[in-house]
RNA sequence: GCCUCUGUAGCUCAGUAGGUAGAGCAGCGGACUGAAAAUCCGCGUGUCGUUGGUUCGAUUCCGACCGGAGGCA
């Protein structure tokens, strides 16, 4: 049996358990989906399983980078792409499993990204940005792609400043080299498989018990480990949620009282902008918990789907 | 018991010199192509504590009552 099983859903929904289940089932192989995990020395507020959890199945892209690198989905496609391969490859089934949608998406269907510029184009562009002002930047976009221009809210920074770069660097505008990624078909056809609650409540309930449960595992230690190895405040690895939060505590400018408040409630508007996210791939079998409808009715119906569909 | 303040959205509060009300947060929805656990956008009807009165009209003014806070005893 080689086949490609996606799961999917926002923090707390049980992918992890799924996943590992389903691995022994069917004899299946695990790859983590997740932009956080990716790091080491970064398990209790990832909530990355243990070896133990783990229960003997192989997983793959966890732990393959250091906190100080700056990950990307680039560099997740290009290292994940040929492991799913190698396990498809030697006849087993391949579970890719996580919360990062883009990373999900893009790996599936084989996106190619434009060049991050190594020229430091991103450091002009945001002193520029900051001397002229977003307005002249955003008019400066409108010149050379109009599409991107008019897509593209005046405060999303981020994004305009990237269309810019990514013209200045490649000479083409990030709306054409977006619409001929999207042209190549999908590198992989999996099953698509996304777990959800049927009452939105209980979800944030398990969110706020894992983030105190967390806590009890020693967050903290693991936080200030990551400082005593020298991260930087404002690398990509510590604007994890959890992990933000509980540094301001750390350095005395809130209580962990109001950090924990801030990290659940992060938690919250995350789980509900992944929830978007999955939503949008109609392709999905969204199984929904529920007091009826527990962890092992949902690994009987994933199992299910996974067998049914021969794709 | 008396006096003062107070009761408006799930929470904190603003407001209407009388013409049935609006912010922040929460919550909900959406976008998303090399930072994505990031970045960004949109959505505000609620018996204006209850009940009488004045008024063409009361959440707004007056009275009573019921909550809450403080002060004096």
């Amino acid at each position: 049996m080689d086949k490609i099983i996606c799961i999917a859903g926002p923090t707390a929904s049980g992918k992890t358990a799924l996943s590992i289940a389903l691995a022994q089932e069917l004899g299946g192989e695990i790859v983590s989906c997740d932009s956080m995990q990716v790091y080491r020395h970064m398990d209790i507020g990832t909530a990355k399983p243990s070896v133990s959890e783990r229960r003997g199945i192989k997983h793959y892209m966890l732990d393959v980078a250091d906190p100080r690198e700056d990950y990307s989905v680039s560099r997740y496609c290009r290292e994940a792409a040929p492991i799913v391969e190698d396990i498809l490859a030697r006849g087993k089934a391949a579970i890719i499993v996580g919360g990062t949608g883009l990373y999900m998406d893009s790996l599936i269907r084989g996106n190619d990204f434009a060049p991050f510029p190594s020229t430091g184009v991103r450091e002009r562009l945001e002193a520029e940005a900051d001397a002229l002002g977003m307005e002249a930047m955003l008019r400066r976009l409108q010149a050379i792609d109009p599409d991107a221009a008019a897509r593209l809210h005046l405060s999303d920074r981020k994004r305009i400043l990237r269309a810019l770069e990514v013209y200045l660097e490649t000479g083409e505008t990030i709306t054409a080299h977006n619409q001929r990624t999207q042209a190549i078909p999908p590198r992989f056809s999996p099953v698509w498989i996304a777990l959800e609650d049927e009452n939105r409540q209980n979800l944030y309930a398990r969110i706020d018990r894992r983030v105190d449960m967390m806590l009890e595992q020693g967050l903290l230690a693991e936080i200030q480990g990551l400082l005593a190895m020298g991260i930087p405040r404002k690398s990509t690895a510590m604007q994890a949620i959890g992990y933000k939060e509980f540094l301001a505590a750390l350095d005395g400018l809130c209580t962990l009282e109001q950090a924990a408040e801030l990290v659940k409630q992060s938690s919250r508007h995350y789980a509900k902008r992944q929830l978007t996210w999955f939503r949008r791939n109609e392709k999905f079998h969204w199984l929904r918990r529920s007091g009826s409808f527990g962890s092992e009715e949902i690994l009987a119906a994933a199992r299910r789907i996974a067998l049914e569909s021969d794709n």
